[in-house]
RNA sequence: GUGAGCGUAGUUCAGUUGGUUAGAACAUCAGAUUGUGGCUCUGAGGGUCGGGGGUUCGAAUCCCCUCGCUCACCCCA
């Protein structure tokens, strides 16, 4: 054994693949019942996309990146997330000259370095949707219907939604301040993490883990407390809607999520059957991020899902995704004649979209009848030395074990 | 980047206080008299015991180093 996957990477093998196919297809039927349209944008971007929209000072900026050099000696960077070259792509390409408001979604992977662990990788894949174009609270609502709806279609109906608001900038670097001052008086008995935190971005010591922590800011001063009248009314009207819709939502000031980006809303899907990594997904609203990127000033708002996450959770609740493609028909030859035929009757079958199989490794009778039995076919077409003088084959039912005749231009109707 | 746990057939695991050719189950493949699957029975293939070094007459077993995996911190999907 010479050659390893890279570490945080993964092998999806054909056992698992239509559970794959399942979650897609769930993606994109949900989104198109919601009037999203998928946007794909590329693998890499210059890097500098990333320092600009996701910031610098965050983690994933500052140490989870693949950056490298291309020959050109462009600074080029593997998307660690999906939103800053969604908003690339809408600038790049003036979709707001084309409509005032876009709903747009992406499934793709993503590459982060880290310590792989529970639910996380290096490689993930995230489906993830924005909208752009309104700032209306019920943007907020509509994504966060759109995901659950998702998950629900996965089997996964045990999660709740996190929420908070952490406001406008000025709000917000106004409660930074009064929250630092709180903290000051207990700085020696913060995590050194924490410590840490209180210099470069203090709003993270709320959601640290560290028990000690926990302890000192339950007592501290709430952003919410602390947010304008139009950014409170706002929250509230988001609050009220998502529980008339029966959404099961929980309101916690410890979540600010880590993208410099947001403003207002964020939230968070979490489910206890995921490890220590519990977040389904997560989003929040953007309005300042389009200006910022160098576009005129437009409201947003988005999510990301990790696919991975979600395969997880509806396993562990044993959901089964429907069933793996299988043949419907095992063509069964006992001689070089028998194959000749069977390998033509198969391209008629197959042009009328009935999936067949054969056996290629001329394996005996009893052999072949395993095989047929271990695909799980509903149909065996048996072929021997008799069948092919008389244009007839033997079709055997395998789960009753009945077997007839069946002529050779008579198989696709009496397979129908 | 930090910490902990674990590495024996494809998989899940046994392997006695260090002692001969390292085992089982499942999986794979092949047989069980004429051209018929599942169940059963029989047999076969498959292992640098993660790798390197050391101790010893002798190491899967003891010691050191190293690599890998897993989980947790951090962070996030």
């Amino acid at each position: 054994m010479n050659f390893r996957k890279p570490k945080g990477t993964k092998d999806i093998l054909p056992k698992d693949i239509h559970k794959w196919h399942y979650v897609e297809s769930v993606i994109r039927e949900v989104t198109a019942l919601f009037n999203f349209s998928e946007v794909r944008t590329p693998t890499f971007e210059y890097t500098e996309l990333f320092n600009r929209g996701v910031g610098s000072e965050t983690d994933i900026v500052g140490k989870e990146m693949y950056t490298f050099l291309d020959k050109s000696g462009d600074s080029i960077t593997l998307r660690p997330e999906g939103t800053a070259p969604v908003m690339r792509a809408f600038l790049e390409n003036s979709m707001l000259s084309d409509s005032p408001l876009h709903k747009l979604y992406y499934f793709t992977n993503m590459f982060r370095y880290e310590r792989p662990q529970a639910g996380r990788y290096r490689e993930h894949t995230q489906f993830g949707g924005e909208i752009l174009g309104s700032d209306s609270f019920y943007t907020d609502v509509e994504l966060i219907l759109l995901a659950k709806e998702v998950y629900n279609r996965c089997g996964i109906s045990n999660f709740k939604v996190k929420i908070n608001s952490i406001g406008k900038p000025d709000e917000r670097s106004a409660y930074i301040a009064k929250l630092k001052d709180y903290l000051k008086d207990n700085l020696n008995d913060l995590s050194e993490d924490s410590k840490r935190r209180f210099e470069t971005n203090a709003l993270r010591i709320l959601d640290s883990k560290n028990p000690g922590d926990r302890s000192i800011t339950d007592s501290a001063p709430k952003i919410l407390d602390h947010l304008g009248a139009e950014s409170k009314a706002r929250f509230d009207k988001v609050i009220n809607e998502l529980t008339k819709l029966s959404v099961n939502i929980e309101v916690d000031f410890r979540l600010v999520r880590g993208l410099d980006y947001y403003t207002d809303t964020t939230f968070e899907f979490v489910s206890e059957d995921l490890g220590s990594q519990d977040a389904l997904g997560g989003g929040g609203r953007y309005d300042g991020l389009i200006a910022q990127l160098g576009g005129k000033s437009c409201p947003g708002v988005g999510f990301g899902s990790g696919i991975e996450r979600i395969l997880i959770v509806a396993e562990k609740n044993g959901f089964t995704f429907g069933e793996a493609a299988k043949p419907l028909v095992y063509f069964i030859s006992l001689n070089d004649a028998a194959r000749d035929k069977a390998f033509e009757l198969i391209a008629q079958l197959r042009r009328k979209n009935i999936p067949c199989e054969t056996d290629l490794l001329n394996r005996s009778f009893k052999a072949q009848m395993r095989d047929a039995n271990k695909l799980g076919v509903k149909y065996v077409y048996i072929l021997g030395e008799d069948e092919i003088k008389k244009g007839i084959g033997q079709l055997k039912n395998m789960s009753d074990s009945s077997q007839t005749e069946v002529e050779f231009n008579k198989l696709a109707e009496s397979l129908a």
